[in-house]
DNA sequence: ACTCTGCCAAGAGGA
């Protein structure tokens, strides 16, 4: 924005306005003159030291935000630097630095887990690097008069959030230093300060990054320590160089940062309604500082993609992606148009800046955050940088439940004061919530905080779309494996497959292979045939309960059988367990990748972390463990491991591939020969928050790109869930009469009530005493004879309520808790039961009505939780009762979502819902009507479990 | 117009 005054014109602030969330000024180029101007402050962009100072050279850098080093191992250097930095901290904190000690903490250092994980891991550590004289670090002042000692050690590793500067960062070192100034004459006791010591292990450049870096530091700890000094400490030769933030350098950095954010939240352009994607900021086209650039070749990518040539750069942009054809770079910059809007989507509802946005006591009105606690108790190390903290509210505040404060235990949350001085302290996780304390694990010691009153924020953590831009700009390198999948997936090239199976069948596995073909049908025999023909890929369409998982176990199983080795992945944790968890029956070993706390208790036997409890102390057995199994699991976001820095696989396997978005989906795929991808479009399609990006294509997953190849695809069509009448509406809905009963038990299943004679009874009874209620219509709604009806609450006078929380339906709640309890009276085991409904504030009221204990086991969810899952009994509340198309809501208007409603259940599916809403797209529904006289809520008996 | 799961992060150094 260009204000009048001009670009770079001066202004005198005549007003400051202090707004909750943002402040506004009132400015002139003049004093006295008019125009006068309004800025409004905002916004909690919070942007890294390092970012900015590697910005100064040149600011695309900060834009392609991808970190190479994930897979390729980054370089020795960079490696010794981070150990060092850590044998350094150590020593510092021991107050140790001979070279026992040292040698001692380097050879810790060597063995820990962090870097043993590395495998690119040849370093010998440079001992001599870190001699005890050099680490008494004098300083080389110019003023040389000046003597800096290093008193005490205040922090490392300090993670700072100023919100203040919109700047954040982590500190290497906060010491607490004296200075002795020369005075002439008398008496001068030195100046005590705390200030931050940025440590470097390469060369002594003392460089304008160098320096920058520790200015930042200075800035951002002012309101901690009022520190107006840094210092560079370099560890190759012990050299302390003073950096003190001069007014004008803070300032230009800090107008460096602003540029950076004006960029992050302009990266998109809108011109006539359309968004494109923004130009960057001028590409500097200096060979040398261009030519070591790690990002060049997505600097090179996005120019290409912005389509602006410009003769300067031809020739670096042909060197970089002259291997190219326009359909990859259209298919590269439509992606990383819709990462860019979906990104800024999801950055508007980011919750973490309502730690410094927000006061406590406004963030614990909308949940998620305690105020006003203290620490009680001293700080337990429970392991390694896990230390045991236990907090209580302040007596000075009248005491509210903690209990009641929206957080429970196993959240992670962000430590911070309660004035906003020392935001973002410590993060970790919720322990124990009680009505009068709250005992977390954090990854810092708080102790030297006791007396300060701190808040506790819910922290759901910000996870940009960086997985996303890596996978695509992976895609577009010049290398065999990016071509290879550019090929099948941007060009769409046809699959291809091999003609004989025995030619991929080793002799000595066909026996086994026949056993386990065994227990499978005509179509899932089909598809382990053709994934064991494929040279590319196979997709195989997984309808509603045809047996998907079994389907992928056993694929696992053959495949394993042949000696191929597998990666498994999906999108979720709890997808990938299911298959492991039917896996770990048979005798297939495999290794699963990802945290211990994400992993179902019954697969951590099989995680790399107790497989490392049971001792890996050298590269070669981290090696071992890396490569012993053939079946290696995680998820999509997991293959930033370090295993994929070397491991290739014959075979890739992603499960709910119809959920994931393009640019996930590929990230497993660089590691095998050929992949499978398990889904069904007409299920529910990966989320999209940006309204514009998901117009634009962003909900297609690469199962759905790819199906165009026909013969690339196995249907899985025969299922074992739905009775014949249930199936038959899904069939009429989505599959055109494709899904098929696999047995006549199955088509002929129901649901059984044992007392179902006895609630009617009891019914017919109260039809009696209460004539003036017309109760005709609940026999057959409670007939397990009548395996599916439409309760059609249009002459229930609708109460359908849009809040800001979402869309409840109060008469629909109140229905379904009713017909509940006659069906439990009638039987019913409430496991058995499933509620489901489109809006989350739905099942808030309803899961409110069923706080009796005769409901528990009854599980009420969202259709999106139930996808993959299923149960004897489904209730589906529609909430909507509108009959304005136009004000349906995109939700319900997804066919695919009401698909995945209605196949949940196996032998009775109650729906409850409008037909004047509903025969606007769902006629088939009309088979099942069961006419609802009004009132009908309230006529029916509340029975008594 | 309300559906949701991923992820540890800012920085390791080189020209």
């Amino acid at each position: 924005v260009i204000l009048s005054g001009g670009l770079n014109n001066r202004y005198w602030v005549l007003d400051v306005g202090e707004r909750p969330g943002h402040k506004t000024l009132t400015i002139s180029c003049s004093k006295s003159l008019h125009p006068t101007e309004t800025c409004l402050l905002k916004d909690g962009c919070l942007i890294s030291g390092t970012s900015i100072s590697s910005s100064i050279r040149c600011m695309r850098r900060f834009f392609m935000l991808i970190d190479y080093c994930s897979f390729d191992g980054g370089s020795k250097q960079m490696l010794n630097g981070t150990m060092v930095h850590e044998v350094f901290q150590r020593a510092a904190t021991a107050k140790d630095f001979s070279l026992e000690t040292l040698s001692k903490l380097a050879n810790q250092a060597l063995c820990s887990p962090q870097y043993l994980g590395d495998i690119s891991l040849y370093v010998c550590l440079c001992l001599n690097d870190l001699t005890p004289s050099n680490s008494k670090a004098r300083t080389r002042c110019q003023d040389l008069a000046t003597v800096v000692t290093v008193a005490e050690l205040a922090d490392i590793e300090e993670n700072v959030w100023s919100p203040r500067f919109g700047l954040k960062g982590k500190i290497d070192v906060t010491a607490r230093v004296r200075i002795q100034r020369p005075r002439s004459g008398s008496h001068n006791t030195p100046e005590e300060r705390t200030v931050p010591l940025e440590l470097k292990t390469g060369k002594e450049s003392n460089s304008i990054e160098h320096r920058s870096q520790v200015i930042l530091y200075t800035l951002m700890s002012l309101e901690r320590y009022n520190s107006e000094a840094g210092f560079l400490l370099y560890l190759k030769t012990g050299n302390l160089h003073p950096v003190v933030a001069s007014h004008m350098d803070s300032r230009e950095l800090l107008k460096l940062r602003n540029t950076l954010v004006h960029h992050i939240h302009n990266c998109v352009e809108k011109e006539a309604k359309r968004s494109r994607l923004s130009r960057l900021p001028e590409i500097v086209t200096d060979r040398q500082t261009c030519q070591y650039c790690p990002q060049k070749r997505n600097c090179a990518l996005y120019e290409s993609a912005a389509d602006v040539r410009e003769d300067v750069v031809r020739d670096f942009l042909e060197q970089e992606t002259g291997h190219l054809i326009p359909p990859h770079l259209s298919y590269f910059s439509h992606w990383l148009l819709l990462c860019c809007l979906e990104a800024a989507s999801m950055e508007a509802k980011n919750g973490r800046k309502r730690v410094w946005l927000q006061t406590a006591e406004e963030s614990e009105k909308n949940g998620s955050c305690v105020g006003n606690v203290q620490l009680s108790g001293p700080v337990t190390v429970q392991s390694e940088g896990v230390f045991l903290h236990r907090f209580q509210r302040s007596s000075v505040v009248p005491q509210k439940g903690l209990a009641s404060s929206g957080l429970a235990s196993g959240d992670r949350i962000v430590v911070s004061d309660q004035e906003g001085r020392l935001v973002g302290l410590a993060t970790g996780y919720l322990s124990e919530v009680s009505m009068t304390s709250i005992s977390c694990t954090l990854d810092r010691d708080l102790s030297k905080f006791s007396g300060v009153l701190f808040r506790l924020d819910g922290d759901e953590g910000v996870i940009g779309l960086s997985t996303h831009l890596t996978n695509l700009s992976r895609l577009m390198e010049n290398c065999q494996d990016s071509d290879r999948l550019r090929e099948l997936v941007v060009d769409l090239r046809p699959p291809e497959f091999i003609s004989n199976l025995s030619s991929v069948l080793p002799r000595e596995a066909k026996d086994t292979v026949a056993n386990i073909l065994k227990g499978l049908n005509k179509p899932q025999k089909q598809a382990m045939k053709k994934v064991l023909l494929s040279k590319d890929y196979t997709l195989i369409v997984g309808m509603p309960g045809t047996g998907k998982t079994t389907t992928i176990c056993t694929l696992v199983r053959i495949l394993h059988a042949c000696g191929f080795s597998v990666l498994l992945t999906s999108y979720t944790h709890s997808a990938v367990d299911n298959i492991l968890l039917k896996l770990k029956r048979f005798r297939v070993g495999f290794l699963r990748l990802g945290q211990g706390q994400k992993v179902h208790p019954d697969i951590l036997p099989y995680t790399e972390e107790s497989a490392r409890k049971k001792g890996v102390h050298s590269l070669s057995e981290l090696e071992q463990l890396y490569n012993k199994e053939l079946v290696v699991a995680t998820t999509c976001m997991g293959i930033k491991h370090p295993i994929f820095t070397r491991r290739r696989f014959d075979f890739c396997i992603v499960d709910e591939a119809s959920q994931i978005s393009q640019p996930i989906c590929l990230g497993p795929l660089f590691y095998a020969k050929r992949f499978v991808l398990v889904g069904d479009h007409q299920q529910l399609p990966p989320i999209v928050q940006n309204q514009e990006a998901r117009s634009l294509g962003m909900d297609e997953s690469l199962f759905k790109r790819l199906e165009l190849h026909s013969g690339a695809v196995v249907q899985l069509n025969v299922q074992y869930r739905m009775n014949r009448q249930i199936m038959s509406l899904s069939n009429s809905l989505m599959y055109e009469g494709r899904l098929e009963c696999g047995s006549e038990r199955t088509a002929t299943a129901l649901l059984t009530l044992p007392f179902v004679l006895s609630v009617q009874s009891e019914l017919s009874s109260y039809s009696k005493t209460h004539p003036q209620h017309d109760l005709a219509w609940i026999q057959p709604t409670l007939l397990p004879s009548n395996p599916v009806c439409f309760l059609d609450c249009s002459t229930v006078p609708a109460l359908e309520s849009v809040e800001q929380g979402g869309v409840s339906n109060p008469t629909e709640a109140a229905l379904i808790h009713k017909i509940l309890s006659l069906l439990i009276k009638a039987g019913c085991k409430p496991s058995d039961i499933g509620v489901i409904a489109p809006y989350r504030q739905q099942l808030k009221s309803i899961s409110a009505l069923l706080q009796s204990s005769a409901f528990t086991g009854v599980e009420v969810n969202t259709v999106d939780r139930y996808q993959g899952r299923d149960k004897s009994l489904i209730i589906f509340s529609f909430v909507r009762s509108t009959t304005d198309e136009g004000n349906l809501g995109e939700l319900l208007k997804d066919w695919r979502r009401l698909n995945v409603a209605i196949t949940r259940a196996k032998h009775k599916l109650l729906m409850v819902g409008s037909t004047k809403t509903l025969r606007l797209f769902f006629p088939e529904l009309l088979h099942h009507i069961i006419q609802l006289p009004p009132a009908a809520h309230e006529a029916l008996p509340s029975m008594s479990l």
